[in-house]
DNA sequence: TTGCAGCTCGGGCAAATTTCCCAAGCCGGA
DNA sequence: TCCGGCTTGGGAAATTTGCCCGAGCTGCAA
């Protein structure tokens, strides 16, 4: 880590597609002070990938829908708090931004950034700064103005595994068996969550979850 | 598109995230026979590029699940049947493929796949060939030996317009309203098409309509 | 032409689920 | 300590599902 200037920034980049990957090296590597030194295409690689290179920054652009980015992120800061990590995903949920920044991301760019924006925002999480890129800020004012807070946050813990185990497919009685609940209480936080976020119906939670990130389809 | 070997393969590149553009250009310009001749970030202007540039190859990787990819494919093929398009997607539904090829696509590859892989597929559809790859192939392979054939198109019309309603987010009652029918035979329908496709939960229902492009989300 | 097959539309009725309302334990903060 | 919020579930009415049924229509094929 230590002269960044002198040395260049050193990036870990954690993509499960090969040839997204290769794109992002080239982009980056083109711009003579960035050097990729490794890569990783799922959380368990990018945890041990960190550990032997301890990069200046961790460029992760995993889908995210798992919960495996937010983990990737956590087991990373667990293990050295001065990491640098730079979200970078096609996801722009306000819960999804604030969740990675809860996590310990440095910042948060969307796919729909222009390259240049997102050179810097490396540079930017590599001098220690938080990055985002614009609409992402946007987003996170929207949020941060409207008065119901954004949809997911105002669910427990309990509720956010049981939408997303719902959202997932998963039926009443399974999604009891596997939490070791009743069924009865499923059921009730089934109807709570629909209340909560104002779902009439169950393919709009779906939605929702999937909107959020808190699942993939 | 005259003297391929001579001249190399001019691509037309279409996806919506502008750096994961500059990343596919630079992977496959490295490759000395590829050059890209244009970028597009959604469907009009993939058309509208495409008319310009007249490329041998069309890469299309737009995110895919509303339908404007394929409508993009169709549009294209209208105006010049003997393009070639190869879709370049992260889904890897069997739906998604068939109807891919049905709109005219001459290739499918996956983004889990190697970047040989892809640059081959790109050669490949640029003589004319059809291409796709491996995991691809597997699906379609195992889809080919389901006796149910490929779940939505079991569906009749009506079926396929109420499961679309539903999985926006409809009531029953609002689609008995907008279709005019009545609200038992919504009903009916509703417990039809998860018997048909074998959904045991409308959030499964959901995800399936996404999957197969029914819905976006 | 007849007849079969499949789609569309809906009734009926028991079983299951959802919808609300309520209560109790637990825990963290004021 | 007390309040508020999370978690866990019971109860009962209202609604939906699951499944079976019939009827009208269309197209296709014998």
């Amino acid at each position: 880590m230590s002269d960044v200037a002198a040395t260049g920034i050193s990036v870990l980049l954690v993509d499960d597609h090969p040839i997204v990957r290769q794109g992002y090296r080239r982009v980056l590597e083109s711009q003579g002070d960035l050097h990729v030194v490794a890569e990783a295409d799922n959380a368990a690689d990018a945890y041990s990938a960190f550990k032997a290179h301890d990069p200046d920054v961790v460029v992760l652009d995993i889908s995210m829908p798992g919960a495996s980015g937010l983990e990737a992120i956590r087991n990373i800061r667990a293990r050295s708090p001065r990491a640098r990590i730079l979200v970078f995903t096609m996801h722009n949920e306000a819960v999804l931004v604030k969740a990675a920044f809860g996590a310990g991301a440095s910042g948060f760019v969307t796919k729909s950034s222009e390259p240049s924006a997102v050179v810097n925002a490396i540079r930017s999480v590599a001098r220690g700064e938080r990055a985002m890129s614009d609409d992402i800020a946007h987003i996170l004012a929207e949020d941060s103005l409207s008065p119901t807070g954004s949809v997911l946050d105002q669910l427990g813990e309990r509720e956010i595994e049981i939408l997303r185990q719902f959202a997932g497919g998963a039926t009443t009685e399974e999604i009891a068996t596997h939490l070791n609940l009743s069924v009865k209480t499923v059921q009730n936080y089934h109807y709570l969550i629909k209340t909560k976020t104002g779902a009439r119906t169950d393919a709009q939670l779906v939605r929702l979850a999937a909107t959020c990130g808190l699942t993939k389809i």
